[in-house]
RNA sequence: GCUCAAGUGGCGGAAUUGGUAGACGCGCCGGAUUCAAAAUCCGGUUCUUCGGAGUGCGGGUUCGAUUCCCGCCUUGAGUACCA
């Protein structure tokens, strides 16, 4: 017996049932967290949206869709799901919109989240709300700022490869000084003992440590535009201009907070490997890294201007350093070494020949000072003073703090001191030298100073195996040698070449790769092996920016090389032997007649000295080897990536946790007095001095006391009592927008904390992100710098995890349709006396539809003749009392214009009465409609944006056909990462599917709920036929259903289960299927697509708790076996007729039933065929 | 230039390990219903000279290729002389 219920008639009436789910799902809390649970957890997350005032277009939430899919799937599956939203709500628009308005920020950012709020939850996300973040919250931006002091109080260190407290460097430094630290640090590190850290004061001890913290105060060179007064990264200039506003930038050097990504640079690369995101993001991610394995070389510089350098001696590093200008001061050098005073060359006498033990020299250049004598090795400096000095002690002083800074020790006597008692002044610097450490020179540490001087040009080469190519250097035209070395005959030459160079803007030498150019300086460096001299180029085809500026040009090996020595007619010397296929080689073959040989493979090395007959492999290996023993070069890895600049010169973003304290080093404010929270301001803009809006704050200096802080205006801090104060003038730079991004998946786990930035329990649970979903644009930034802030994090102890996003999906874009009117109109000749005014208000526009647009720009003559002849019929009718003619055709113009899509019907048709109230001056526009009287424009995909009229909101979508359509379509659309043009044409089918779906749970009199039950003890009880009896097609369609639906999720195949469904829906309604034993586990397939009115179905299937945690259907097969099967039967693999068998049959049986049918035999026409393929259950193929 | 992704009807797209190319939907065409329209329902819809041909183009492997291999073309994205 089957029991029948009917409640009461229905329609799909869908926006009350959506506004009565959504309300119910608040309500109820149904998609909160528990951060303690019994299920598996699993963490859904969507990219933080920036709540821009335009609100959301139907663009945005298709990722949102997507992830809403996947975390109402899993919850199905008896997951603990956590999906949260929140908003990365600092950034420049609200700033903007400040600067024009005057609205304060957080006002306008809160206006906007209300609006994405109202939106988001017209879509019916299963978002847990109650962990809503904002970074632009106090409560959240107090933590982005604890991890600014925790990556300012740590530094990298290269021997445990993880990030360190600064504590245990200081240590090292006390106990053994820097020379055997492995960190990552700043280029430029002097070396100094454990005695000179302890000697120098604390202002010194913070500025060398400055060069070893994870976030650092650095001179950066930014892109700077004094219109708008801040910084720019590169995507925000287009074209050598601001992308806002198109105010020129300049190339400046600030004081700037970064972050030292580098230091995390193999980490992120190998961290790649663990994680499934998607390749061309991995790809980005690799390119933007630029791990490039190669060697360090250095080649010594042959001749210097003067010729006092000789190469090829060993102990030339550290002899001498100089400055860009050592040249000059060579020669005043050698000046006053032959006219010494007769104090100099007293002591001097005494000097000289070691004497004191430890080897002087005089009139010896130290950076851009001649000193009178230097004792290198001892890094002290004596100094004696004639009558002049008196009258320039400043200067001298200065110099004085200058070199002490570069760790020298500068003794100071006078000439009385030295030619009165020189036994006195030997005493003193013999007791000076006692108390100082042995300086090598040749320290782990210096090597990283850029090359300079003496040291010889320093590259990096990714092909070392290709040394003995070397036929030229070239160094970038801005590298600090090449003032040092060029010679006087060619000063002209590279003078003017570097002058052209930095003439040519970024733009030109992007877009002119192909000129090559460049000048020779004259010089020569020494080739390490054969000591052969090497003539030393400069060229811009040599970045600055990259490696050491410098490289070694190896003419065969490398096309931009190659192309510079053709030009330049510099030897191309063959290094290369090319492999034949058997293993020998054929030396007759050249390899590089036109072009260089670039491969990796396929020869072995001639011309190379010990390198000879070797492969690339084994030479890399053993050139390294040799230059190694030389000591002028060793294996390197180069990476691409940069640090990251981290100031901002904004209002609207996270204030630093930093003061300047008296000595004008950088402070952190303890984390008790956490958050800073941003000061009030009157305006937006940078202060008439150039300083960051925060300038503007009139209370923006730290007061602290022991425990008591305050922030007070300049004024009141410079008041107050000394004793005791800490503190000084705040960081007026604000951070970037990537701050708060970079670790808010964390936040999710624990927002409500107060404590920490999320709880040890909270984040041992969620651990990670399951589930990462977001566009691809944020490729090189957002995920870029997340990772490294988690790998930081873990480093530290606070995160379990060491990647925070196991999988990653990219979700395609949506584009516009835009629509286009064709305006069109001729040159207008009128007679001078009675003419009449093209500015006329009254003159109309014109618009002419598109097939008769098209025709006419193919030259149709008669359309032309038509329109002309509308054009000047209409004027004249306007204009009665004037005299208009038109210029020729070929004055005919045709502009599209883009008009609005919302005045646009699916077949293309405009509407005209909305176009012309659209703007005033179409009021009186004219038209040349089709011949049916409808009015065609052209459609064209582009981007979605406001300014192109295209954009399409959701809110009229919702209202018209309702969320659970626009879930639908958005995922039918097509492929979840492909990007895809919106045509809003094609709702309606997803719409009617969903009308199909209701119908079929309404089959009662007048569409009345009609469900039957088979089930003895049913929910609403009654009796009983044996269950799934009738059902075997109803079941075939739903089992099919489950396993497609299911498969397609885990493969985030979102397009494709969206036609399962309305197969199913089909199958079912012509089934008449009103079977509860169908249609409720279909519904839970469902929901997770289409929640709302799964939700009402299920209600009134007689559920009273909501279907979001409903078990998911289980798959069993054998509803889908099928007895028999409809065979292809293809011949030479074309298919020409089915035929239905027994599934049973084996291969003999089928070739037997397919070969006696007429069908076949017919196709055969006679011939016997040479061969059946036959795969059972498959096909059958007949080839002859 | 390099790297990655993608090219299938009028359109969005499907074909998950090589096995019936064009599922599903839009649009279009025809029909039913209606005084009429909307809505709804039914049927058709790759091209075709009715033999066949056909998944950007040209080759190859295979009994069989949208799927694998080689070469090319086009489009989109990222990157910009990276030594």
């Amino acid at each position: 017996m089957t029991l029948i219920f009917i409640i009461k008639r229905m329609t799909y009436d869908f926006n009350k049932i959506e506004k009565k789910w959504q309300d119910y799902w608040a309500k109820n809390q149904t998609f909160k967290a528990e951060n303690k649970s019994e299920k598996p957890k699993f963490y859904v997350l969507d990219m933080f949206p920036y709540p821009s005032g335009a609100g959301l277009h139907v663009g945005h939430p298709l990722g949102y869709i997507a992830s809403d899919i996947y975390a109402r799937y899993k919850r199905h599956q008896g997951f603990n799901v956590l999906h949260p939203q929140g908003y990365d709500s600092f950034g420049l628009p609200a700033e903007q919109y400040a600067i024009q308005t005057g609205q304060h920020p957080a006002v306008t950012t809160a206006e906007n989240i209300k609006t994405y709020r109202r939106q988001l939850d017209q879509i019916g996300f299963s978002f847990d709300w109650s962990r809503e973040v904002r970074t632009s919250d106090p409560s959240y931006y107090k933590w982005t700022q604890w991890i600014f002091i925790q990556l300012f109080n740590s530094w990298y260190n290269n021997d445990s490869n993880k990030a360190e407290d600064i504590s245990t460097l200081e240590k090292l430094f006390a106990s053994e000084g820097n020379s055997k630290v492995n960190a990552v640090c700043d280029a430029d590190i002097m070396s100094f003992s454990a005695e000179d850290w302890n000697a120098f004061d604390s202002k010194k001890q913070q500025q060398i440590l400055l060069q070893y913290r994870l976030t650092y105060l650095a001179e950066t060179e930014v892109n700077w535009c004094p219109a708008l007064g801040t910084v720019l990264a590169n995507d925000e200039i287009v074209n050598g201009v601001s992308e806002r506003g198109g105010h020129p930038v300049i190339r400046k050097k600030m004081t700037q907070w970064s972050m030292r990504i580098s230091a995390y640079a193999e980490r992120l690369l190998q961290g790649l490997d663990k994680i499934d995101w998607t390749d061309s993001l991995k790809e980005s991610q690799r390119n933007w890294i630029g791990k490039s394995v190669g060697a360090s070389v250095v080649f010594p510089i042959l001749s210097f201007p003067g010729g006092e350098e000789k190469a090829g001696s060993q102990n030339r590093a550290g002899y001498m350093t100089g400055g860009n200008n050592s040249h000059l001061l060579l020669e005043r050098a050698r000046d006053m070494r032959a006219k010494p005073t007769l104090a100099e060359a007293a002591l001097w006498e005494q000097l000289r020949n070691k004497n004191l033990d430890s080897k002087f020299r005089q009139q010896h250049l130290i950076g851009d000072f001649i000193v009178d004598f230097v004792c290198l090795s001892k890094k002290l400096i004596v100094e004696v003073d004639g009558k002049i000095h008196e009258s320039q002690l400043e200067e001298d002083a200065k110099r004085t703090e200058i070199l002490e800074n570069d760790y020298y020790k500068v003794v100071r006597f006078t000439n009385e001191e030295v030619l009165g008692n020189i036994e006195n002044v030997l005493e003193k610097i013999q007791n000076e030298l006692a108390h100082r450490e042995c300086h090598k020179s040749d320290s782990r540490k210096s090597e990283q100073i850029p090359p300079s001087g003496v040291r010889g040009i320093k590259v990096f080469t990714t092909r070392p195996d290709t040394i003995f190519g070397v036929s030229f250097m070239t160094l970038a035209p801005e590298h600090e040698l090449v003032s040092q070395i060029t010679t006087p005959a060619q000063k002209g030459d590279v003078e003017a070449y570097i002058l052209a160079t930095a003439k040519r803007s970024e733009r030109d030498r992007m877009a002119d790769v192909k000129t090559i150019s460049g000048a020779f300086t004259g010089a020569y460096a020494e080739h390490p092996f054969t000591k052969q001299p090497i003539p030393v180029w400069i060229g811009d085809y040599v970045l600055a920016g990259y490696g050491t500026g410098a490289v070694m040009s190896v003419p065969c090996g490398d096309q931009r090389d190659y192309d510079f020595a053709k030009h330049f007619n510099i030897p191309i010397p063959n290094i290369f032997s090319p492999l034949t296929p058997k293993g020998g080689t054929e030396d007759s073959l050249n390899l590089i007649e036109t072009e260089a040989f670039t491969e990796k493979a396929g020869f072995v090395l001639k011309n190379s000295d010990f390198l000879n007959g070797l492969d690339y492999k084994e030479a890399t290996k053993k050139a390294i080897q040799e230059l190694e023993k030389l000591g002028q070069g060793e294996g390197k890895t180069n990476y691409r990536l940069r640090d990251a600049v981290f100031s901002r010169q904004r209002y609207w973003g996270e204030p630093f946790p930093v003061y300047y304290d008296e000595t004008g080093m950088p402070q952190m404010i303890d984390k008790k007095f956490l958050p800073i929270e941003l000061p009030e301001v009157e305006k937006y803009l940078p202060t008439e001095t150039g300083e960051p809006p925060l300038g503007n704050a009139k209370e923006w200096h730290w007061l602290q006391y022991g425990d008591d802080a305050k922030i007070v205006s300049k004024e009141a801090f410079e008041s107050s009592s000394p004793s005791g104060r800490l503190g000084g003038a705040l960081e007026l730079n604000t951070m970037p927008g990537w701050a708060g991004s970079s670790w808010y998946f964390n936040r999710y786990m624990d927002p409500g904390n107060t404590e920490a930035f999320a709880s040890k329990e909270a984040l041992d649970y969620w651990k990670d992100v399951d589930l990462y979903i977001g566009g691809s644009e944020h490729a090189t930034g957002h995920l870029l710098y997340s990772r490294f802030w988690q790998k930081f994090l873990f480093d530290k102890g606070v995160v379990p995890v060491d990647e925070y996003a196991k999988k990653l999906i990219n979700q395609g874009m949506i584009l516009g349709t835009s629509a286009f009117v064709y305006r069109f109109s001729w040159m207008v000749m009128s007679n001078p006396d009675k003419g009449f005014d093209i500015l006329d208000p009254k003159m109309p526009y014109f618009f002419i539809t598109k097939s008769k647009y098209e025709k006419i720009k193919e030259g149709n003559a008669e359309e032309t003749k038509k329109t002309k002849d509308f054009f000047l019929n209409t004027l004249n009718e306007i204009f009665p009392d004037s005299e208009i003619s038109l210029g020729g055709e070929i004055s005919m113009q045709l502009n599209p214009t883009h008009v609005d899509v919302s005045f646009v019907n699916s077949s293309d048709e405009l509407n005209i009465e909305q176009f012309k109230n659209w703007r005033e001056y179409y009021s009186n526009a004219k038209f040349i409609s089709e011949d049916d009287g409808t009015f065609k424009v052209k459609r064209e995909v582009e981007k979605m944006s406001k300014s192109k009229y295209n954009v399409v909101n959701p809110d009229q979508i919702c209202i018209d056909y309702g969320a659970d359509s626009l879930r639908l379509y958005e995922m039918f659309l097509g492929p979840l990462e492909q990007y895809k043009p919106w045509n809003t044409a094609g709702i309606t089918g997803v719409h009617n599917f969903l009308k199909k779906l209701w119908k079929l749970y309404h089959q009662g009199e007048n569409g009345a709920f009609y469900v039957t039950s088979s089930s003895p003890s049913g929910r609403l009880g009654g009796a009983v036929s044996p269950p799934s009896e009738g059902l075997g097609e109803a079941l075939k369609t739903l089992h099919k259903t489950i396993k497609k639906v299911q498969e397609d999720i885990e493969n985030f195949s979102f397009n494709t289960s969206v036609s399962t469904f309305m197969i199913a829906v089909n199958e079912l309604t012509a089934q008449k299927c009103t079977s509860k034993d169908i249609l409720e586990p279909l519904l839970v397939l469902l929901s997770p697509y289409a929640p709302h009115i799964a939700e009402e179905l299920w209600s009134q299937l007689g559920h009273n708790e909501s279907i979001s945690t409903a078990a998911f259907p289980i798959f069993d097969a054998s509803h889908l076996v099928e007895s028999s099967k409809n065979y292809p039967i293809s011949f030479n693999g074309k298919m020409r007729f089915t035929l239905e068998l027994p599934m049973d049959f084996d291969a003999k049986q089928i070739e037997e039933a397919v070969m006696a049918n007429e069908k076949t035999q017919e196709q055969l026409a006679g011939r016997t065929p040479k061969k059946v393929i036959i795969v059972p259950g498959k096909i059958v193929n007949i080839v002859g």
